[in-house]
DNA sequence: ACCTGAACACCGTTCAAGT
DNA sequence: ACCTGAACACCGTTCAAGT
């Protein structure tokens, strides 16, 4: 598909978008630290100075990656919350969704959550799991002795560790691996509770 | 304290050994990624090929370097248990020994646990924190409900996601962060509980 | 305005040759 | 046995020159 993909003549018109497209088939291929700025001209035809028209350097065509990561994030997050039915289903779904995205972009998410960066994370990220979190502690899901802040930074964290140490093969390599609902619900069980019990 | 720091003849001896102290060093200054086995040598004083005579490649290397880590984590970890006064006292020490470890070795750390690797990783790299949570159970600070290892996985993911996000800058960019035993409290709160409540 | 060609200093790695 | 010197194919990046 990349193959001699390339215009005969001179250039593209929309070499940016074109650079774009093949980094993001390249980073997934490659991994973050395996994606090459000079295989990615080459890919898309042009020469290995040509990028340097469209992009400051290396770091700025990944960070428009992380960019368009941190929007696609928020909007997979949201469409999770949009489905829930109450507010416990609510969060698991949110951590479902965590989870997911994190499995189908993960060289991005690398980018986006594991190493460096956080440039170009947007301030409302995490505003649905907030929102849910608040939902829950009303409806008793969650105690109310936290701030909804507070609690939401805790499930961050515990779903943030669970996914970077499963997509890593820890858990694998520990014999700590199950089924992802299985998964999610053992972790949650022991911080989300029964309103009625 | 690297700068001609070489033996005017040939050669060294114990190149393995200056090779794996200049390591530690240099990974600390630059990170995983930054880290390069020409200047190791340069600074080292030896050749380009001359770590080749001890390592198969740059990944061996740093393949050692991670062995020395989980070593080095497995001591902390049993270390800070020991001090421990009561069940969930032991439990605390534990998360606040994994954070300092990954503060006072980031780089390895990195390679540890975050991103690739595993492979070196000790199969009773947790076991402290699984006999701690075994503990706790029978003192009633942790529910009965879920097997010891379930539970000890969700506090080792929310640790795990605690310290990367911590580490990175994550929790700061987003206005979450907070004095680290205020941090460690108010996460674990939610898991803990009282057993005389 | 947008891209090429050639060049720079750097990588990791290999291998014949030196001591 | 252990290291050097020179070389290879690759990087990211710069810049004069082409259209």
């Amino acid at each position: 598909m990349a193959a001699g993909a390339t215009r005969r003549t001179y250039h593209h018109g929309a070499l940016r978008d074109a650079l774009l497209a093949g980094a993001r088939e390249l980073l997934a291929e490659r991994g973050a630290e395996g994606f090459s700025l000079n295989e990615l001209a080459r890919r898309v035809g042009v020469s290995s100075a040509a990028p340097y028209r469209h992009f400051a350097d290396r770091e700025a065509l990944l960070s428009a990656l992380r960019d368009e990561g941190y929007d696609a994030f928020g909007a997979a997050q949201r469409a999770a919350a949009a489905q829930a039915t109450d507010p416990a289903d609510r969060i698991i779904r949110l951590v479902a969704a965590y989870l997911s995205f994190a499995e189908e972009n993960n060289a991005i998410f690398g980018m986006m959550f594991r190493y460096w960066s956080w440039a170009e994370v947007r301030p409302d990220t995490f505003a649905p799991l907030v929102d849910a979190v608040t939902e829950a502690q009303e409806a008793g899901f969650l105690p109310a002795g936290q701030s909804a802040t507070t609690l939401a930074r805790t499930i961050w964290c515990t779903v943030h560790g669970l996914t970077t140490l499963r997509l890593t093969g820890g858990l694998t390599k520990l014999g700590l691996d199950a089924p992802t609902d299985q998964l999610i619900r053992d972790t949650f069980a022991a911080i989300l509770r029964d309103p009625t019990g």
